[in-house]
DNA sequence: TTATTATGTAAGTATCCACTTACGTCTACG
DNA sequence: CGTAGACGTAAGTGGATACTTACATAATAA
Protein backbone atom coordinates (compact mmCIF):
# COMPACT_ATOMS: atom_id res chain seq x y z
CA UNK A 1 0.00 0.00 0.00
CA UNK A 2 0.78 3.65 -0.10
CA UNK A 3 1.83 6.88 2.70
CA UNK A 4 0.71 5.89 6.18
CA UNK A 5 -2.44 7.38 7.66
CA UNK A 6 -1.52 10.61 9.93
CA UNK A 7 -4.90 11.43 10.36
CA UNK A 8 -5.01 10.68 14.28
CA UNK A 9 -1.98 12.61 15.14
CA UNK A 10 -3.22 15.51 12.88
CA UNK A 11 -6.59 15.88 14.88
CA UNK A 12 -4.51 15.50 18.16
CA UNK A 13 -2.02 18.45 16.93
CA UNK A 14 -5.28 20.47 15.18
CA UNK A 15 -7.92 19.81 18.19
CA UNK A 16 -5.71 22.86 20.11
CA UNK A 17 -6.30 24.95 17.67
CA UNK A 18 -9.64 24.25 17.07
CA UNK A 19 -10.42 25.00 20.71
CA UNK A 20 -8.98 28.40 20.61
CA UNK A 21 -11.20 28.92 17.51
CA UNK A 22 -14.37 27.89 19.15
CA UNK A 23 -13.24 29.63 22.41
CA UNK A 24 -12.30 33.01 20.12
CA UNK A 25 -15.23 33.29 18.17
CA UNK A 26 -18.46 30.78 19.90
CA UNK A 27 -19.95 27.74 17.90
CA UNK A 28 -21.84 30.19 15.43
CA UNK A 29 -19.60 32.35 14.32
CA UNK A 30 -16.74 29.47 13.74
CA UNK A 31 -17.85 28.66 10.68
CA UNK A 32 -16.32 26.04 8.73
CA UNK A 33 -14.29 28.40 6.99
CA UNK A 34 -12.91 29.91 10.11
CA UNK A 35 -11.91 26.85 11.28
CA UNK A 36 -10.17 25.41 8.10
CA UNK A 37 -8.10 28.91 8.06
CA UNK A 38 -7.25 28.71 12.07
CA UNK A 39 -5.47 25.47 10.77
CA UNK A 40 -3.84 26.27 7.85
CA UNK A 41 -5.66 23.88 5.89
CA UNK A 42 -8.76 23.74 3.43
CA UNK A 43 -12.36 22.87 4.64
CA UNK A 44 -12.53 19.71 3.09
CA UNK A 45 -9.39 18.41 5.16
CA UNK A 46 -10.70 19.41 7.96
CA UNK A 47 -13.62 17.22 7.24
CA UNK A 48 -11.85 14.03 6.15
CA UNK A 49 -10.60 14.03 9.97
CA UNK A 50 -14.41 14.72 11.26
CA UNK A 51 -17.15 14.01 9.80
CA UNK A 52 -19.17 17.19 10.73
CA UNK A 53 -18.30 20.39 12.62
CA UNK A 54 -19.88 19.22 15.54
CA UNK A 55 -17.51 16.06 15.66
CA UNK A 56 -15.21 18.80 15.43
CA UNK A 57 -16.97 20.77 18.77
CA UNK A 58 -17.43 17.83 20.62
CA UNK A 59 -13.22 16.94 19.97
CA UNK A 60 -12.68 20.31 21.67
CA UNK A 61 -14.93 19.94 24.54
CA UNK A 62 -13.14 16.37 25.42
CA UNK A 63 -9.26 18.15 24.84
CA UNK A 64 -10.72 20.81 27.19
CA UNK A 65 -12.16 18.93 29.93
CA UNK A 66 -8.72 17.02 29.96
CA UNK A 67 -6.77 20.17 30.24
CA UNK A 68 -8.87 21.43 32.90
CA UNK A 69 -8.79 18.58 35.31
CA UNK A 70 -5.05 18.30 34.70
CA UNK A 71 -4.56 21.93 35.97
CA UNK A 72 -6.63 20.68 39.31
CA UNK A 73 -4.58 17.53 39.60
CA UNK A 74 -1.57 19.67 39.40
CA UNK A 75 -2.60 22.27 41.52
CA UNK A 76 -3.81 19.45 44.55
CA UNK A 77 0.05 17.73 43.81
CA UNK A 78 1.17 20.87 44.99
CA UNK A 79 0.75 20.41 48.52
CA UNK A 80 0.65 16.43 48.86
CA UNK A 81 0.32 16.25 52.60
CA UNK A 82 -2.38 18.17 53.99
CA UNK A 83 -1.34 20.57 56.79
CA UNK A 84 -3.17 19.50 60.22
CA UNK A 85 -2.97 22.99 61.67
CA UNK A 86 -4.56 24.46 58.53
CA UNK A 87 -6.85 20.86 56.54
CA UNK A 88 -8.56 24.03 54.33
CA UNK A 89 -4.67 25.38 53.20
CA UNK A 90 -5.01 23.97 49.31
CA UNK A 91 -8.61 24.22 48.87
CA UNK A 92 -8.68 27.51 49.40
CA UNK A 93 -5.31 28.47 47.37
CA UNK A 94 -7.00 26.60 44.16
CA UNK A 95 -9.94 28.74 45.07
CA UNK A 96 -7.57 31.79 44.96
CA UNK A 97 -5.85 30.44 41.70
CA UNK A 98 -9.53 29.75 40.20
CA UNK A 99 -10.61 33.29 41.21
CA UNK A 100 -6.83 34.91 39.68
CA UNK A 101 -7.21 33.17 36.01
CA UNK A 102 -8.57 34.56 33.63
CA UNK A 103 -10.03 31.35 31.89
CA UNK A 104 -7.05 31.48 29.54
CA UNK A 105 -8.02 27.40 28.64
CA UNK A 106 -11.50 29.45 27.02
CA UNK A 107 -13.41 26.34 28.54
CA UNK A 108 -16.21 28.54 29.79
CA UNK A 109 -16.83 29.89 26.19
CA UNK A 110 -17.12 26.62 24.88
CA UNK A 111 -19.21 26.22 27.10
CA UNK A 112 -21.54 29.15 26.85
CA UNK A 113 -21.33 28.13 23.05
CA UNK A 114 -22.74 25.24 23.69
CA UNK A 115 -25.62 26.53 26.08
CA UNK A 116 -27.45 27.91 23.13
CA UNK A 117 -26.86 24.91 21.67
CA UNK A 118 -28.58 23.18 24.18
CA UNK A 119 -30.91 21.73 21.81
CA UNK A 120 -28.88 19.54 20.30
CA UNK A 121 -28.83 16.17 22.06
CA UNK A 122 -24.85 15.15 21.69
CA UNK A 123 -23.85 18.80 22.65
CA UNK A 124 -26.55 19.07 25.42
CA UNK A 125 -25.39 15.55 26.16
CA UNK A 126 -21.95 16.16 26.45
CA UNK A 127 -22.31 19.12 28.44
CA UNK A 128 -24.05 17.24 31.34
CA UNK A 129 -21.64 14.95 31.41
CA UNK A 130 -18.73 17.26 31.94
CA UNK A 131 -21.04 19.38 34.31
CA UNK A 132 -21.24 16.00 36.04
CA UNK A 133 -18.01 14.66 36.34
CA UNK A 134 -16.87 17.98 37.94
CA UNK A 135 -18.89 18.10 40.20
CA UNK A 136 -18.08 14.79 41.24
CA UNK A 137 -14.58 15.53 41.33
CA UNK A 138 -14.98 19.09 43.60
CA UNK A 139 -17.62 17.04 46.03
CA UNK A 140 -14.55 14.75 46.48
CA UNK A 141 -11.90 17.39 47.16
CA UNK A 142 -14.31 18.82 49.99
CA UNK A 143 -15.39 15.61 51.38
CA UNK A 144 -11.86 14.90 51.70
CA UNK A 145 -11.11 18.50 53.66
CA UNK A 146 -13.86 17.48 55.99
CA UNK A 147 -12.25 14.72 57.30
CA UNK A 148 -8.99 16.04 57.41
CA UNK A 149 -10.57 18.81 59.93
CA UNK A 150 -10.97 18.40 63.60
CA UNK A 151 -13.83 20.58 64.39
CA UNK A 152 -16.78 19.75 62.73
CA UNK A 153 -17.79 22.10 59.61
CA UNK A 154 -20.67 24.59 59.78
CA UNK A 155 -24.14 23.39 58.63
CA UNK A 156 -23.95 24.62 55.20
CA UNK A 157 -21.00 23.69 54.33
CA UNK A 158 -21.72 20.02 55.97
CA UNK A 159 -23.12 18.82 52.38
CA UNK A 160 -20.18 18.65 49.90
CA UNK A 161 -22.68 17.77 46.94
CA UNK A 162 -24.57 21.29 47.70
CA UNK A 163 -21.43 22.98 48.41
CA UNK A 164 -19.64 21.95 44.76
CA UNK A 165 -22.45 22.95 43.24
CA UNK A 166 -22.36 26.24 44.75
CA UNK A 167 -18.68 26.44 44.32
CA UNK A 168 -19.42 25.16 40.20
CA UNK A 169 -22.13 28.46 40.60
CA UNK A 170 -19.96 31.07 41.62
CA UNK A 171 -17.12 30.06 39.04
CA UNK A 172 -19.43 29.57 35.69
CA UNK A 173 -20.88 33.25 36.85
CA UNK A 174 -17.34 34.62 37.32
CA UNK A 175 -16.72 33.82 33.45
CA UNK A 176 -20.24 35.22 32.66
CA UNK A 177 -19.62 38.25 34.62
CA UNK A 178 -16.35 38.16 32.60
CA UNK A 179 -17.48 38.39 29.54
CA UNK A 180 -19.80 41.02 30.23
CA UNK A 181 -17.71 43.10 32.48
CA UNK A 182 -19.92 43.15 35.04
CA UNK A 183 -17.54 44.10 37.90
CA UNK A 184 -13.77 44.10 38.07
CA UNK A 185 -10.94 41.54 38.78
CA UNK A 186 -11.31 42.34 42.07
CA UNK A 187 -14.38 41.70 42.77
CA UNK A 188 -14.11 38.28 40.98
CA UNK A 189 -11.19 37.37 43.47
CA UNK A 190 -13.38 37.93 46.24
CA UNK A 191 -16.16 36.08 44.94
CA UNK A 192 -14.24 32.85 44.64
CA UNK A 193 -11.55 33.46 47.55
CA UNK A 194 -14.54 34.61 50.14
CA UNK A 195 -17.36 33.41 49.44
CA UNK A 196 -15.89 30.30 47.74
CA UNK A 197 -14.47 29.71 51.67
CA UNK A 198 -17.10 30.26 53.57
CA UNK A 199 -19.47 28.08 50.91
CA UNK A 200 -16.73 25.25 50.98
CA UNK A 201 -16.53 25.68 55.17
CA UNK A 202 -12.80 26.74 55.26
CA UNK A 203 -11.22 29.81 56.80
CA UNK A 204 -11.39 33.05 54.90
CA UNK A 205 -7.70 33.80 53.49
CA UNK A 206 -6.12 36.15 55.26
CA UNK A 207 -6.05 38.99 52.71
CA UNK B 1 -55.90 61.50 7.05
CA UNK B 2 -56.35 57.84 7.47
CA UNK B 3 -56.13 54.91 9.86
CA UNK B 4 -55.22 55.87 12.83
CA UNK B 5 -51.48 53.86 13.62
CA UNK B 6 -51.91 51.23 16.38
CA UNK B 7 -48.06 49.95 15.78
CA UNK B 8 -47.24 50.81 19.46
CA UNK B 9 -50.78 48.98 20.95
CA UNK B 10 -49.89 46.01 18.73
CA UNK B 11 -46.05 45.89 19.57
CA UNK B 12 -47.14 45.58 23.47
CA UNK B 13 -49.52 43.25 22.40
CA UNK B 14 -47.18 40.83 20.21
CA UNK B 15 -43.84 41.54 22.88
CA UNK B 16 -44.97 39.00 25.44
CA UNK B 17 -45.22 36.22 22.27
CA UNK B 18 -41.69 37.14 20.96
CA UNK B 19 -40.51 36.34 24.17
CA UNK B 20 -42.03 33.21 25.08
CA UNK B 21 -40.95 32.53 21.17
CA UNK B 22 -37.24 33.83 21.83
CA UNK B 23 -37.40 31.59 25.13
CA UNK B 24 -38.59 28.30 23.82
CA UNK B 25 -36.32 28.32 20.94
CA UNK B 26 -33.60 30.64 21.48
CA UNK B 27 -32.15 33.92 19.60
CA UNK B 28 -30.93 31.66 16.47
CA UNK B 29 -33.85 28.97 16.19
CA UNK B 30 -36.50 31.65 17.10
CA UNK B 31 -36.34 32.44 13.00
CA UNK B 32 -38.08 35.20 11.83
CA UNK B 33 -40.41 32.95 10.03
CA UNK B 34 -40.92 31.28 13.66
CA UNK B 35 -41.65 34.39 15.22
CA UNK B 36 -44.17 35.81 12.11
CA UNK B 37 -46.01 32.45 12.91
CA UNK B 38 -46.53 32.58 16.58
CA UNK B 39 -47.67 36.21 16.62
CA UNK B 40 -50.31 35.11 13.65
CA UNK B 41 -48.58 36.96 11.41
CA UNK B 42 -46.42 37.31 7.90
CA UNK B 43 -42.89 38.02 8.53
CA UNK B 44 -43.12 41.41 6.82
CA UNK B 45 -45.86 42.91 9.17
CA UNK B 46 -43.59 42.16 12.17
CA UNK B 47 -40.79 44.25 10.29
CA UNK B 48 -43.40 46.91 9.59
CA UNK B 49 -43.41 47.31 13.48
CA UNK B 50 -39.36 46.27 14.31
CA UNK B 51 -36.65 47.17 12.10
CA UNK B 52 -34.88 44.33 12.39
CA UNK B 53 -34.84 40.51 14.56
CA UNK B 54 -32.59 42.15 17.04
CA UNK B 55 -34.90 44.82 17.97
CA UNK B 56 -37.65 42.42 18.32
CA UNK B 57 -35.02 40.75 20.93
CA UNK B 58 -34.34 43.67 22.60
CA UNK B 59 -37.95 44.27 22.85
CA UNK B 60 -38.25 41.43 24.72
CA UNK B 61 -35.16 41.90 27.51
CA UNK B 62 -37.11 45.09 27.77
CA UNK B 63 -40.26 43.07 28.46
CA UNK B 64 -38.97 40.90 30.15
CA UNK B 65 -36.80 42.83 32.35
CA UNK B 66 -39.93 44.61 33.61
CA UNK B 67 -41.80 41.78 34.43
CA UNK B 68 -38.87 40.44 36.78
CA UNK B 69 -38.40 43.11 38.72
CA UNK B 70 -42.35 43.63 39.02
CA UNK B 71 -42.43 40.10 40.65
CA UNK B 72 -40.03 41.39 42.87
CA UNK B 73 -41.04 44.20 44.22
CA UNK B 74 -44.47 42.30 44.97
CA UNK B 75 -42.80 39.87 47.17
CA UNK B 76 -41.59 42.76 48.90
CA UNK B 77 -44.67 44.32 49.35
CA UNK B 78 -45.87 41.29 50.78
CA UNK B 79 -44.90 41.86 54.18
CA UNK B 80 -44.78 45.71 54.28
CA UNK B 81 -43.01 45.71 57.55
CA UNK B 82 -39.99 44.01 58.43
CA UNK B 83 -40.50 41.58 61.71
CA UNK B 84 -38.05 42.89 64.00
CA UNK B 85 -38.40 39.55 65.82
CA UNK B 86 -36.67 38.20 62.60
CA UNK B 87 -35.48 40.52 59.95
CA UNK B 88 -34.74 38.43 57.32
CA UNK B 89 -37.78 36.81 56.93
CA UNK B 90 -38.99 38.56 54.03
CA UNK B 91 -35.93 37.84 52.19
CA UNK B 92 -36.01 34.72 53.07
CA UNK B 93 -39.08 33.62 51.56
CA UNK B 94 -38.33 35.63 48.43
CA UNK B 95 -35.26 32.85 47.67
CA UNK B 96 -37.38 30.27 48.76
CA UNK B 97 -39.78 31.65 46.14
CA UNK B 98 -36.83 32.27 43.49
CA UNK B 99 -35.90 28.61 44.17
CA UNK B 100 -39.17 27.37 43.59
CA UNK B 101 -40.00 29.40 40.48
CA UNK B 102 -39.16 26.79 37.30
CA UNK B 103 -38.43 30.42 35.15
CA UNK B 104 -41.69 30.21 33.92
CA UNK B 105 -40.91 34.12 32.57
CA UNK B 106 -38.24 32.61 30.62
CA UNK B 107 -35.77 35.53 31.72
CA UNK B 108 -32.83 33.05 31.71
CA UNK B 109 -33.13 31.28 28.31
CA UNK B 110 -33.18 34.64 26.97
CA UNK B 111 -30.46 35.59 28.53
CA UNK B 112 -27.94 32.30 27.16
CA UNK B 113 -29.86 33.02 24.17
CA UNK B 114 -28.21 36.25 24.58
CA UNK B 115 -25.05 35.56 25.95
CA UNK B 116 -24.19 33.33 22.43
CA UNK B 117 -24.26 36.71 20.79
CA UNK B 118 -22.43 38.35 23.30
CA UNK B 119 -20.21 39.24 19.91
CA UNK B 120 -22.96 41.70 19.15
CA UNK B 121 -22.13 45.20 20.97
CA UNK B 122 -25.84 46.17 21.33
CA UNK B 123 -27.49 42.68 22.56
CA UNK B 124 -24.24 43.20 25.38
CA UNK B 125 -24.84 45.93 26.24
CA UNK B 126 -28.31 45.25 27.06
CA UNK B 127 -27.40 42.07 28.84
CA UNK B 128 -24.93 43.94 31.00
CA UNK B 129 -27.35 46.83 31.65
CA UNK B 130 -29.80 44.78 32.91
CA UNK B 131 -27.53 42.20 34.91
CA UNK B 132 -25.98 45.76 36.11
CA UNK B 133 -29.52 47.04 37.55
CA UNK B 134 -30.61 44.01 38.80
CA UNK B 135 -27.38 43.79 41.22
CA UNK B 136 -28.63 47.25 42.28
CA UNK B 137 -31.89 46.06 43.53
CA UNK B 138 -31.03 42.61 45.51
CA UNK B 139 -27.67 44.45 47.13
CA UNK B 140 -30.49 47.36 47.86
CA UNK B 141 -32.39 44.85 49.61
CA UNK B 142 -29.59 43.41 51.73
CA UNK B 143 -28.56 46.88 52.46
CA UNK B 144 -32.06 47.27 53.76
CA UNK B 145 -32.34 44.22 55.79
CA UNK B 146 -28.80 44.55 57.73
CA UNK B 147 -29.60 48.02 59.22
CA UNK B 148 -33.07 46.37 60.31
CA UNK B 149 -30.64 44.08 62.18
CA UNK B 150 -29.58 44.42 65.81
CA UNK B 151 -26.97 41.94 65.60
CA UNK B 152 -23.81 42.61 63.21
CA UNK B 153 -23.53 40.42 60.25
CA UNK B 154 -20.95 37.81 59.59
CA UNK B 155 -18.30 38.66 57.72
CA UNK B 156 -18.78 37.64 54.39
CA UNK B 157 -22.51 38.66 54.61
CA UNK B 158 -21.30 42.75 55.37
CA UNK B 159 -20.13 43.08 51.76
CA UNK B 160 -24.07 43.69 50.13
CA UNK B 161 -22.72 43.96 46.61
CA UNK B 162 -20.36 40.56 46.76
CA UNK B 163 -23.55 39.16 48.33
CA UNK B 164 -25.99 40.00 46.02
CA UNK B 165 -23.37 39.20 43.19
CA UNK B 166 -23.22 35.69 44.90
CA UNK B 167 -27.26 35.64 44.69
CA UNK B 168 -27.26 36.12 41.33
CA UNK B 169 -24.68 33.62 40.40
CA UNK B 170 -26.77 30.58 42.03
CA UNK B 171 -29.92 32.46 40.65
CA UNK B 172 -28.00 31.71 37.05
CA UNK B 173 -26.67 28.26 37.65
CA UNK B 174 -30.21 27.39 39.02
CA UNK B 175 -31.02 27.98 35.63
CA UNK B 176 -28.28 26.07 33.88
CA UNK B 177 -28.47 23.57 35.72
CA UNK B 178 -32.72 22.95 35.14
CA UNK B 179 -31.76 23.33 31.18
CA UNK B 180 -28.97 20.60 31.48
CA UNK B 181 -30.82 18.27 34.28
CA UNK B 182 -28.14 18.62 36.57
CA UNK B 183 -29.86 17.91 39.65
CA UNK B 184 -33.46 17.59 40.72
CA UNK B 185 -35.77 20.61 42.03
CA UNK B 186 -35.07 19.35 45.34
CA UNK B 187 -31.31 20.23 45.15
CA UNK B 188 -32.17 23.47 43.65
CA UNK B 189 -34.26 25.08 46.00
CA UNK B 190 -31.72 24.21 48.76
CA UNK B 191 -29.36 25.41 46.50
CA UNK B 192 -31.53 28.99 46.91
CA UNK B 193 -32.90 28.34 49.98
CA UNK B 194 -29.33 27.39 52.22
CA UNK B 195 -26.95 28.40 50.83
CA UNK B 196 -28.63 31.50 49.47
CA UNK B 197 -29.36 32.27 53.02
CA UNK B 198 -26.00 32.26 54.06
CA UNK B 199 -24.70 33.81 51.48
CA UNK B 200 -27.38 37.06 53.05
CA UNK B 201 -26.43 36.74 56.53
CA UNK B 202 -29.96 34.63 56.89
CA UNK B 203 -30.52 32.53 59.67
CA UNK B 204 -31.23 29.46 57.28
CA UNK B 205 -34.93 28.78 56.59
CA UNK B 206 -36.42 25.92 59.18
CA UNK B 207 -37.06 22.88 56.49
C1' DT C 1 -67.24 59.68 -1.70
C1' DT C 2 -62.45 59.83 -1.89
C1' DA C 3 -57.79 60.19 -0.84
C1' DT C 4 -54.72 58.21 2.32
C1' DT C 5 -52.74 55.14 5.18
C1' DA C 6 -52.85 50.74 7.86
C1' DT C 7 -53.20 45.99 7.23
C1' DG C 8 -53.09 41.42 4.65
C1' DT C 9 -51.11 38.02 1.17
C1' DA C 10 -47.62 36.08 -1.59
C1' DA C 11 -43.55 35.76 -3.72
C1' DG C 12 -38.77 36.82 -4.18
C1' DT C 13 -33.71 38.12 -3.24
C1' DA C 14 -29.29 37.95 -1.44
C1' DT C 15 -26.24 36.06 1.58
C1' DC C 16 -24.19 32.86 4.46
C1' DC C 17 -22.51 28.40 5.48
C1' DA C 18 -22.14 23.31 6.25
C1' DC C 19 -20.78 20.05 3.38
C1' DT C 20 -19.35 17.91 -1.44
C1' DT C 21 -17.03 16.88 -5.87
C1' DA C 22 -13.48 16.82 -9.02
C1' DC C 23 -8.96 16.57 -9.88
C1' DG C 24 -4.01 17.09 -9.39
C1' DT C 25 0.42 15.93 -6.69
C1' DC C 26 3.27 13.66 -3.58
C1' DT C 27 5.10 9.68 -0.99
C1' DA C 28 5.81 5.13 0.80
C1' DC C 29 5.55 0.38 -0.12
C1' DG C 30 5.45 -3.85 -3.24
C1' DC D 1 9.16 1.75 -11.06
C1' DG D 2 4.27 1.71 -10.58
C1' DT D 3 0.53 2.41 -7.97
C1' DA D 4 -2.54 2.99 -4.02
C1' DG D 5 -3.76 5.99 -1.01
C1' DA D 6 -2.51 10.37 1.72
C1' DC D 7 -2.47 15.20 0.92
C1' DG D 8 -3.38 19.77 -1.57
C1' DT D 9 -6.26 23.13 -4.40
C1' DA D 10 -10.32 24.98 -6.28
C1' DA D 11 -14.79 25.32 -7.27
C1' DG D 12 -19.28 24.16 -6.44
C1' DT D 13 -24.24 22.95 -4.28
C1' DG D 14 -28.20 23.07 -1.63
C1' DG D 15 -30.64 24.73 1.98
C1' DA D 16 -31.69 27.96 5.51
C1' DT D 17 -32.97 32.56 6.64
C1' DA D 18 -32.98 37.77 7.44
C1' DC D 19 -35.00 41.07 4.98
C1' DT D 20 -37.62 43.12 0.63
C1' DT D 21 -40.95 44.10 -3.02
C1' DA D 22 -45.34 44.17 -5.21
C1' DC D 23 -49.85 44.44 -4.90
C1' DA D 24 -54.63 43.87 -2.98
C1' DT D 25 -57.96 45.23 0.63
C1' DA D 26 -59.89 47.55 4.54
C1' DA D 27 -60.77 51.48 7.34
C1' DT D 28 -60.80 56.32 8.58
C1' DA D 29 -60.55 61.39 8.18
C1' DA D 30 -61.78 65.09 4.99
Amino acid sequence: MARPNRSDQRKTELTPVLAKAFAELGYRSATTAALAEACGLRENQLYRLWPSKKAMFLATLDYLYELETLWWEEQLAADPKPDAADPGKTARRILDEEGKSRGETGLHRIIFAGLSESDDPEISAALTAMYQRFHKFIANVLKRHAKARDTPLPDHAAQPNLAAWSLIALATFSNIAREFDLFPIATQRKLMAQVGSEIAGLNPPAD
